[in-house]
DNA sequence: TACCAAATGTAACGTTGTAACATTGCATCT
DNA sequence: AGATGCAATGTTACAACGTTACATTTGGTA
């Protein structure tokens, strides 16, 4: 059983190959991955996720059921998804406009925010071009 | 077999049943709330759901996995949805300046959307009373 | 009537996520 | 060193959500 060094980090093992992904990947598709490293079972994915996710390292996509590696340090802010749905690609962005519109939405109905999911999905500058561009 | 008059209407059995309830509803819910009137099957729920989302009289509320009906007659423009996470209750609103900054945003990432999945999950009104209010 | 297309039924399966409980590694205290 | 306790991990089984594939029924229409 490859259990030696995993003392040290199933989450960091989780981590760096989702930094080498440059889409959205299920936690089966980890668990696949990461089977010769010592990953049997969901139940260690999941419970790797769920601590990168506490901690702010990786965000769930709710529309794909699947996860991305946090691209950048603002955390605690509410990222913004757009989800390329010909290549597949996801791009994450803080935007203070959208946020402004979902805090003043949520202040007029007297609701108290504390996640909000935020996905867009439709076709990337890559995928849509309507003229030729290279 | 009460297979008689589903020729006319297992997706109106279906709407109507969702229209009934205050909070998003799963596909399994409605399946067993509808098994006396002739709804056997996932199947067939899944179908029923297809056709009601896509004519626009019901939305999915994708971090819930759930279904609820659509309460106005604004369809086509993006809905936003806010989730009580104590109570369980969804209100949905179309909201102008949190379509703007959508749109502000793709335009300057030079991303096509089609479809914006925004879920803001909190406390309503009822459920978040800092101070006693009856 | 004979045929076709759309709606429905049925069963099995695939994917995503969780529960419950046993085991192991490691730090700390005596 | 030995005892103890906690957190991380392993293992199994299961629950929830959704789809595929194919057979059957229905109602309209040539």
């Amino acid at each position: 059983m490859p259990a030696r060094s995993a003392r040290i980090a199933h989450a960091d093992r989780v981590l760096e190959f989702m930094k080498c992904q440059h889409r959205p990947i299920s936690a089966y598709e980890i668990l696949e991955a990461l089977r010769d490293q010592g990953i049997t079972a969901a139940t260690t994915v999941y419970r790797a996720l769920d601590k990168l996710q506490a901690t702010g390292r990786i965000n769930r996509i709710e529309s794909l059921n699947a996860w991305t590696a946090c691209c950048g340090p603002r955390h605690a802010e509410t990222p913004v998804f757009e989800i390329c749905d010909d290549c597949g690609i996801v791009a994450e962005h803080v935007d203070d406009d959208v946020a402004r519109g979902i805090a003043a939405l949520t202040t007029r109905s007297g609701f108290a925010p504390e996640r909000s999911v935020i996905e867009i999905h439709g076709r990337c500058s890559d995928c849509h071009e309507d003229g030729p561009t290279s």
